[in-house]
DNA sequence: TTGAAAGCGCTAACAT
DNA sequence: ATGTTAGCGCTTTCAA
């Protein structure tokens, strides 16, 4: 089954030395004769020849592959980034590909260990466990995707959450929304809530709005998390004239929240307002559409590529941090009020 | 950066030969006694060193990688399929990496160099082009994933389209609707829709129905198709009379046909019913949710997952082929007629 | 320009 | 039980 043709024999049938051999197929290549180039490529095409790269890495080390690792590949925004990653990656001649840890530290290591053991000239990662010096410890270059501030001595790349959330935060403020919740989560898996909390009291604060943190919902950011904000709101008393928008942390919560607040018979978009953050693309497809703000994630993977092509270059270059910012998509979750 | 730590420095330290400390570190490592692998062990310690696996790898022929190729990563569908074997593959020490075509031959080829160049112990792919030859050139196993019928002699894994089809019908059929229409795409991308329309029409005939071909609209599998088919539909001479129910290829189409037909001031699942395919996540979502037929990627994956480890331990093994039955999801697209 | 020889880091057959 | 010696397939001095 396995062909198994090695330079040695194409030396062989070439009539040339392996070096000779070698020297044809490196890209750098010494100065071969024009007469064993073309042996060479006859015998190479002879014997359907290809190159052993492994091998050739050992000595080189290089490996001429990226990995690309992200905690959930099922979830288009990570398949986004990474596809876009892959594009610039691969237009410099490196293979890439994805490493899927599904939020489990295990998996996490085990694609460190591959790393440690020379398989991959560098990698974009999200980590799950952000253990910083794991990461230096793999001793090749990382590019980190996400929004950690600790991580200063790693070239970093993400969003701008804090900026996203204000957009959404002022669109529905130009809408004529005046009171409005926050539904987002504290603790748990989503690190980065606190931001969009911490943006939303600012929002507050600069709007010149009395703090009230019970409209603060702490749910967390799952179809679950959407349902348990609308009982509670439905429980709150007289929500109706104490909200009338809310600022959800992410697509999936707002979605789910729609579709509860329908079970309720309140209509998003008329009765309440809901913006969402991600744009999945389920977003578009739901009656009424959620106003979201979308997370630019082609220019994340772009960016990220782009860092790690230059750390690799010079791995003495100091660390870079590239966040960008959201962009709004009105759809039609938001109520316009007239005041 | 780099530490470069080598099985040589480890057995200098720990005053042995670089054998020895080769046999410690091997899985099948043959007798050491204990005073050495208690030294050995202090050693890799200390120096922090890890085992090159990609060296060790190029003599025993092995590299315990397993690359899942797939054509759209940020597609749920590849994407679960993906890490439904992974998970299957790790269990069995490999670690997977998976690989993104984006539908582009050259990306294929990409791949499939990495796999002649001996990167990988095993493939599960869904191949852009088919091409039997060069996937049986890369000379490593390979199980498929998907429903040709071509390529007999490779392992293959996929949904049983026709079957997945026909509940669809059926389920519309039960439910009353009699005139149904379909509508799906006779050419391009999409492979297998002559597979729903052949179980289209085994379906009709079945019922003693006569074959209607106005009824059957072509279309692409696409937002742009499902809004194309509503606009077909809307033009056909008395189409309320005609149809009351259409099977949609895919859940894109009858998502965007759902929509669509919403602008149109018709509302699916009471005015017409509407099956999809695929049990995409945004199915769940739309309102009314979709009522689809799901595939089993988890099922799927597994297999694929399976059969891999299977011709890897025995490459003589005869091909074979697993078709597995969809699942019908029952939501709020169709309309129960009494009749 | 070309070949011989010495590795890259590791494993495995063969001695001891 | 352990060391010695050959490689795995390739690149890269070093001579010629």
């Amino acid at each position: 089954m396995k062909s198994k043709t090695s330079i040695i024999e194409v030396a062989r049938l070439a009539g040339v030395s392996k070096s000779t051999v070698s020297r044809v197929i490196t890209e750098s290549g010494g100065s071969v004769s024009r007469r064993a180039q073309e042996k060479v490529a006859a015998a190479i095409k002879e014997l359907g020849y290809t190159r052993n790269t492994l091998a050739a890495g050992l000595r080189a080390q290089k490996t001429w592959m990226v990995l690309v690792m992200v905690p959930d590949i099922a979830n288009p925004y990570w398949s986004e980034i990474a596809r876009a990653a892959q594009d610039r990656l691969e237009a410099e001649g490196n293979s890439v590909v994805v490493g899927n840890t599904d939020w489990v530290k295990s998996r996490e290591d085990r694609y460190f260990e591959l790393a440690k053991s020379g398989r991959f000239d560098g990698m974009v990662i999200n980590s799950v466990t952000d253990d910083i010096e794991a990461i230096n410890d793999m001793g090749i270059p990382v590019v980190m995707v996400g929004e950690r501030a600790e991580s200063q001595d790693i070239d970093t790349v993400g969003t701008d959450t804090m900026a996203a959330t204000r957009m959404a935060l002022e669109h529905l403020w130009a809408r004529g929304n005046r009171r409005i919740a926050i539904a987002t989560s504290d603790h748990g898996g989503e690190r980065f809530l606190s931001l969009r909390r911490r943006a939303y009291d600012d929002f507050m604060k600069d709007m010149g709005v009395p703090a009230d943190s019970s409209l603060a919902f702490s749910v967390k950011l799952s179809e679950e998390g959407g349902r348990e904000l609308v009982r509670s709101l439905l429980a709150l008393d007289g929500w109706r004239d104490r909200i009338d928008a809310v600022f959800c942390g992410n697509d999936i919560l707002a979605i789910a929240a729609i579709n509860a607040l329908r079970d309720a018979g309140i209509v998003a978009g008329k009765d309440l307002s809901l913006v969402g953050m991600d744009d999945i693309p389920a977003a578009a497809h739901t009656f009424p559409a959620l106003t979201t703000v979308r997370k630019p994630r082609a220019l994340i993977g772009a960016a990220a590529a782009e860092l790690l092509l230059a750390r690799i270059r010079d791995p003495e270059r100091p660390p870079e941090r590239r966040l960008f910012p959201g962009e709004l998509m009105v759809r039609g979750s938001v109520t316009e009020r007239h005041i």
